[in-house]
DNA sequence: GCATAAGCGGACCGTCGGTCCGTATTGTTG
DNA sequence: CAACAATACGGACCGACGGTCCGCTTATGC
């Protein structure tokens, strides 16, 4: 039952590791071409610091991703207004979705690099289940709205990484038309 | 100018190959587990045979998956009512998804491996904008529908492989169900 | 300080996509 | 049918990458 007390270093290189993967997910790309060699030579350590800390490349990935979602789960569980508990369901949804949409477009690369790693889906990666709950709850409470369970699922999938990837990049889309565009078919699906 | 005839082991090679391909992508339970190596093996070809026929794993699936899919596609392009061109807009846009949920159903696996494989996105891989324009067009014909491009994105991506998966697999959903919410799903977003 | 457990790092391994080239097959021409 | 060129075959080989292992280093408790 006791916690062990994790070394000082042991930490401090935890973090050099995870602003390493930051600053080169960021940096390049192509999530794909970052190597666990590169992230370990960029934040100075050996590659068996990276995976005794983290166990694999997915869960260092997920990691990071968590650490980075940190403040807009906070926002969603405990925040004000648009996204907090206290707003009506049929204005927060929307915010939900243009928060993480935001979120997507921050963090794109990581994004990407977090949903193609793995069995090559987010789907089981922690944070999607909690998303998913968490907007079905907010459909549920609009009165006559059936079938929340799969309409969260598709709301969720339109605003996936590589999507949002492939319309900013391909289709060079700006920001705002993407957000006025998922709002409009927001609005369509809660009519 | 002139096309060149392929030799007749060069054809027939390709035939097994792909036959090979499909078998071994419906029995493995994980498709990126499929190599083609094993490909090669189960159609009892070298693995140099597959590139030079191929190019790459990429277009490999992709091929298999075009070939596949050529039924279907014909069916919206040609064929009678419930999906070729003769139909009204509003019941050929969830009969569009409707084919290619129960597509993805009844080749899992298959598609499993085209979307997770590459840069592990659909997106540029040929098909799919061929879905996304039919379906965007299908979409403008109904009046006062506006945002028709995000819209064919979206409810395309509410059929993805991975999330079909997902839903099969992990929630055990059936066949009916799916089909089901996704018809619901459509309708809540052309109503 | 000293003992010891925790942590470190990079050589090493297995796997996989992809290449290369000597050999075998096809089909064409007289 | 013989002989030759074009085409295709196949598997040894390569480089890259995720992940492991183990001898060495270092923080921490006494």
């Amino acid at each position: 039952m006791s916690e062990r007390k994790p070394r000082a270093d042991a930490v401090r290189n935890r973090e050099a590791v995870l602003a390493a993967a930051d600053r080169l997910f960021a940096r390049s790309d192509s999530p794909e071409h970052v190597t666990m060699a590169d992230i370990a030579a960029e934040a100075g350590v050996g590659k068996g610091t990276l995976f005794r800390g983290f166990g694999d490349r997915t869960r260092l990935i997920q990691a990071l991703f968590e650490t980075r979602l940190e403040p807009i789960r906070r926002a969603v569980t405990e925040g004000p207004y648009p996204l907090g508990p206290g707003t009506p369901p049929e204005e927060r949804a929307p915010a939900l979705l243009d928060a993480l949409l935001c979120f997507k477009l921050d963090h794109r690369h990581l994004s990407l690099a977090l949903e193609e790693t793995g069995t090559g889906s987010p789907y089981g990666a922690g944070h999607y289940d909690w998303w998913h709950t968490t907007l079905r709850g907010v459909l549920e409470e609009l009165p006559g709205f059936g079938g929340s369970g799969f309409a969260a699922h598709a709301l969720l999938a339109a605003v996936r990484a590589d999507l949002i990837d492939h319309l900013v990049d391909s289709r060079g889309t700006s920001r705002e038309r993407l957000r006025a565009e998922l709002a409009a078919f927001t609005a369509k699906v809660l009519s």
